[in-house]
RNA sequence: UGGGGUGUAGCCAAGCGGUAAGGCAGCGGGUUUUGAUCCCGUCAUGCGAAGGUUCGAAUCCUUCCACCCCAGCCA
């Protein structure tokens, strides 16, 4: 959150009243993933939320990784996740934690509630569990095993922890209310066996605890104030806060909920986009058309858009759908005010100058309205590349560019006049002569006679080629992931256009991976951080009223 | 039909009994060597609906309606 006067929102409402009133001597949150894939635009939003509430109340803020599952998660995704949360401008408290690390702890617990008689091991198996649970509105049968003595589930629970038992066979549950209108709290399972090696904990553990009976407990291990989850969690509340006061823990966390950010033209289920990356529909989980933090920052985005964009989408308990235009706004707004300025032709047209001779280095802004961003040296020659759509042989009086017998201005350089257009044997334009009208260097015609418009271009002596990557929605449909319909069906065929033979200013050649600039006129690029050859990755366009018009 | 949650403009979102902030998008205009940026203006007699309380209601009460989540040994 930024200092200015925002309103508050409904957390920090409840966070600002707990500290006044010293129910609270500091805020602790925690952001806890599961590495099961990589982080996406709506866990940037948790993030901003958890790390942000920390920051503006002098709290502490931890990672916590809730690896109670193996069978999804892999190590790859917990260091992608550092990084993704580091590169965002956020610290963490400490060292990073892990849920498997609280595993002792978990297991004593657990054998704590079963020699309380609150808590069972169970042979039902997932079907027959199934069918015993009951459903929405018919209550559940009790667990025939419910009543069993407590020294019989002690002693299978130990031996499930062993090893003893087959996956499936045996579970440890809660023993809460079968009838309870809150399916939750139809005795939960606390343990399921699981013969796999953790990433994190090898192959120690034969059991692994539920989210349920693992989320509450390190909590409250790492004294976190305030647990802030997404709305779907609000039923796991009572259940949360059952297990809280049925154990002695070593505090007491309160569970808060959010909504959870959707975005329309975008998918943001960890599920479907490991499909994305699985079946090859994109590179990987950082191809810039992905909406995961790793996708975003290799597009070129900053932390700073995205902190701004999730600043600017509040925080409340109704789920809506954000407009994509909020993002898209949050990086323009960015780039506009920080990114360097560069030409660039992405559709090379050759103008040959006719009265122009020999070459000379002309002298251009870094940056429209800041000083502070170095100034450029721009060759300039007798040929030079303009784009394609940036001419044409007769136009109405609209169009404000290049025409036969019409001038336009070249940016940073001379107003020209185009006098003829060259044709191959396909009648498709090669070429067009124009002139230089003298000393228009930073001036306009002495004739009196405008330029309408302005346009880049590239000396052709002296430029840099490269690719050039144009990104563009990974769905066409606002809402791809709406009930029903084939995510998949919604692609976008034209999310990616590659243009190869680009033309750009020579200072190009030195960009730093991953460094941003605006291609004037055109849109924001960076330098891809990734492929060998040098390569831009269009992050947005610019806004384009005269498409606007054009389309009228 | 059980439990939980949410309804303020096209979208996000303030508002917390005193007469509907702000942002995004849109529209109109101005500046401009980027059809960008920037600037100005415009955009809810209306707050899911209907009743009620009150001098006064988006805010309180009642009833109704719509939408979202829950029946994983996923998180």
């Amino acid at each position: 959150m930024s200092v200015d006067d925002k309103p508050l929102n409904f957390l920090e409402q409840i966070i600002k009243k707990d500290l006044e009133e010293g129910v609270h001597q500091k805020l602790i949150t925690r952001f806890p993933p599961e590495p099961n894939g990589y982080l996406h635009i709506g866990h940037a939003k948790s993030i901003c939320l958890n790390f942000g509430l920390a920051e503006t109340f002098g709290g502490e803020c931890n990672l916590r990784f809730d690896d109670t599952n193996p069978a999804k998660e892999e190590m790859e995704y917990v260091e992608a996740i550092e990084k993704d949360v580091r590169w965002l401008g956020f610290q963490w408290a400490g060292e990073v934690r892990y849920a498997s690390s609280y595993f002792d702890s978990l297991y004593e617990w657990a054998v704590h509630l079963v020699k309380h008689g609150k808590a069972y091991v169970c042979e039902l198996s997932a079907d027959e569990a199934r069918k015993y649970r009951g459903t929405l509105t018919e209550a559940g049968q009790n667990s025939p095993y419910r009543d069993r003595p407590v020294e019989e589930s002690l002693d299978l629970l130990e031996r499930m922890k062993t090893g003893g038992f087959d996956e499936g066979s045996k579970a440890l549950r809660a023993k809460i209310d079968m009838a309870h209108g809150n399916m939750n709290m139809r005795d939960p399972i606390l343990y399921r066996i699981r013969k796999q090696a953790h990433h994190q904990t090898g192959d120690k553990w034969c059991i692994y605890p539920t989210y349920d009976f693992a989320h509450g407990q390190e909590d409250a291990i790492e004294n976190i104030t305030h647990s802030i989850c997404t709305l779907e969690f609000a039923d796991h509340r009572p259940l949360y806060d059952w297990f809280i006061e049925n154990l002695p823990v070593p505090s007491r966390p309160r569970q808060y909920e959010f909504g959870r950010l959707n975005l329309n033209y975008t998918v943001t289920s960890k599920r479907k986009l490991k499909q994305l990356v699985d079946e090859g529909h994109v590179s990987g989980w950082d191809d810039p058309r992905m909406p995961t933090i790793a996708g975003y920052r290799r597009r070129g985005y900053t932390p700073a858009s995205i902190r701004k964009f999730c600043d600017m989408i509040g925080v409340t308990k109704s789920d809506g759908v954000v407009d994509v235009a909020m993002l898209e706004h949050a990086i323009r707004d960015d780039l506009d005010k920080n990114a360097p300025r560069a030409m660039c032709v992405l559709r090379p047209l050759k103008v040959v100058l006719s009265n122009y001779t020999g070459t000379e280095m002309l002298t251009a802004a870094g940056h429209p309205n800041r000083d502070d961003l170095a100034s450029r040296q721009l060759a300039f020659g007798a040929e030079i590349y303009i784009d394609k759509a940036d001419f044409r042989e007769e136009a109405n009086k609209k169009y404000k560019r290049l025409v036969i017998g019409k001038r336009v201005r070249l940016r940073n350089a001379y107003v020209i006049e185009a006098d003829e257009v060259l044709k191959n044997e396909a009648g498709e334009i090669t070429e067009v002569k124009a002139r230089v009208i003298e000393n228009t260097l930073g001036k306009d015609p002495e004739d009196g006679v405008k330029a309408k418009g302005v346009i880049h271009w590239v000396a052709a002596h002296d430029c840099a080629e490269f690719t050039v990557n144009l990104y563009d929605r990974l769905f066409t449909d606002a809402a791809p992931d709406a009930g029903g319909k084939d995510f998949l069906s919604c692609l976008n065929p034209e999310s990616l256009l590659v243009l190869e033979g680009c033309k750009g200013e020579k200072s190009l050649l030195n960009a730093e991976p991953g460094q941003g600039f605006q291609f004037e006129r055109e849109g924001y690029f960076c330098r891809d951080e990734k492929s060998e050859s040098l390569q831009f990755n269009r992050t947005i366009s610019l806004r384009d009223s005269w498409a606007k018009i054009e389309n009228k």
